[in-house]
RNA sequence: GCUACAAGCCUGGCUAUCGAUUCUUCGCUUCCAGGAGAAUAGGAAAGUCCGGACAGCACAGAGCAAUGCACCCUGUCAGAAGCGGGGGUUCUGAUUUUUCAGAAACAGAAAGUGCCACAGAAAAUAACUAUCUCGCCGCAAGGCGGGACAAAGGUGAAAACGUAGGGUAAGAGCCUACGGCUUUUGAUGGUAACAUCAUCGGCGGGUAAACCUUGCAUGCUGAAAUGCCACAUAAACCAUCGUUUGAGAACGGCUCGUUCGAGAUGGAGGGUAGGCAGCUCGAUAUACACCAUUGGUGUGUCAGAUAAAUGAUAGCCCACGACAGAAUCCGGCUUAUGGCUUGUAGCUUUU
RNA sequence: GGCCCCGUAGUUCAAUGGAUAGAAUAGAAGUUUCCUAAACUUUAGAUGCAGGUUCGAUUCCUGCCGGGGCUA
């Protein structure tokens, strides 16, 4: 009962202070389930990699540039690359790789369920361009902008 | 208190929310999805500089070649060349009849070959200048020819054992004494490297991280090894060689020799590139007593991913965190780096 | 993961262990020209870093740093 009362506490502390967390407590108190990353949903197939760089579409948006295939079976794959000659060091290249990966499994909800309104699927994969690392706010809000764009796109072609 | 060196230890903790991988369990006919619980990166995981374990192939033999190593004894997962301990030799510094500290790829230059720029007579066989002497010519200065070859010749990084005496026409390890270095042999001490003493002979520079010689060691390839399952095709086409007159393979770089015996090599092209094992319990850590050299017993610990998990956000605590991310495992070395403890040395302040 | 190779002026390449590391281009200054280009003259520039062997290292050896290749 005690450690309950604190933690009750110290959410209600922190949601004042604190206005971005208190929108994704929101969301994560609504909907717990969604923010699931699993094996099945990450882009691992040497093959499918192959087909989208050579015949997928692809946009740049800093720092990312983006490839993407919508596919007719149904379930949406995510992959990131961070270049060797970029980050030398083992360290930063994972850092990068789980900020970004950090904020798709946060913002990801609304692209699956316009897929799944529109029975499609895709295949999804950026590469880090730029030379060095940036914060997870600046992850966090240019991922927010491709899937905005890739949301738009989804729609241009539905209609 | 600061700095330097050496040794040892640690590599943030807690709370909340959302996640990831593996295992166990609930549930379900099974899988998937879902709930609960546990575990989840280092001292260097790095560099890949060494050595192994392990795996596959080979395991009649001989010779040559190639590669690596080089004072001795000993320990350890080890034949340790590299790690630990102890010792020897040489060099350097301090100290001064001895001791301390540091360094050393520390076998051989007297088996042979090569090289040693510039300078210098000469860089190793010797020659040249100068010296001494004899003969001839010349008034003389000197010149020419023969003999002595060994000291001097200021250069250079390096110069033909050093000093004294004898000896001689002049000289020279030519001889003697003392000293130094060194080869052979012997004695003593030491497990040995080696040290001391004696003896015979010698003293002819350096370079072996130049070739080389001697001694010792080494089968090759590395988890993308290797084994299995699934899927897929082209057992097709072209060129060369070949089937007992033997292509090719074992055999690893070559030769001899032995064995096998029908395909081999290259070109262009086609297919697949999924999964499982290897994969983490070990050459493990610690404690214990027994037994006597090596094992046994008990307890604890122990990431196992595969486009690749071990994270994100917020707050608190003294420093608001350095270097940095496992990819079969282990031991060593090197490099990067934050903090703490202990010891030694130096400097400063106070007493 | 494993196995190899290479680092020389800004760039492309030379240099038996030997003197002040050479050449071509690019740069700068000058001559020429009304100005530019071309030509000519002059000039500044480098052995990846740290040790060792040697009388003396770009070269030989060792360790780091950086770059590249092969291997399914």
């Amino acid at each position: 009962m005690s450690i309950r009362c604190k933690t009750g506490q110290q959410l209600n502390f922190l949601s004042l202070r604190r206005v971005v967390c208190e929108t994704e407590f929101f969301i994560c108190i609504s909907l717990p389930k969604q923010f699931t990353f699993r094996k099945s949903e990450r882009l691992k197939s040497r093959k499918a990699l192959d087909a989208l760089f050579q015949s997928g579409r692809r946009f740049t948006q800093q720092p990312f540039r983006v490839f993407y295939a919508i596919k007719n079976t149904p379930g949406l794959q995510f992959g990131v690359s961070v270049s060797n000659k970029n980050f030398k060091k083992a360290v930063d290249r994972n850092k990068i790789k789980r900020l970004v990966r950090e904020a798709y499994r946060l913002q990801k909800n609304e692209l699956q369920e316009v897929l799944e309104q529109q029975k499609k699927g895709m295949h999804l994969f950026l590469v880090y361009i730029q030379q060095d690392i940036a914060d997870y706010p600046v992850f966090y809000k240019s991922v927010k902008k491709i899937l905005i764009t890739l949301i738009k796109n989804l729609r241009e072609d539905h209609s």
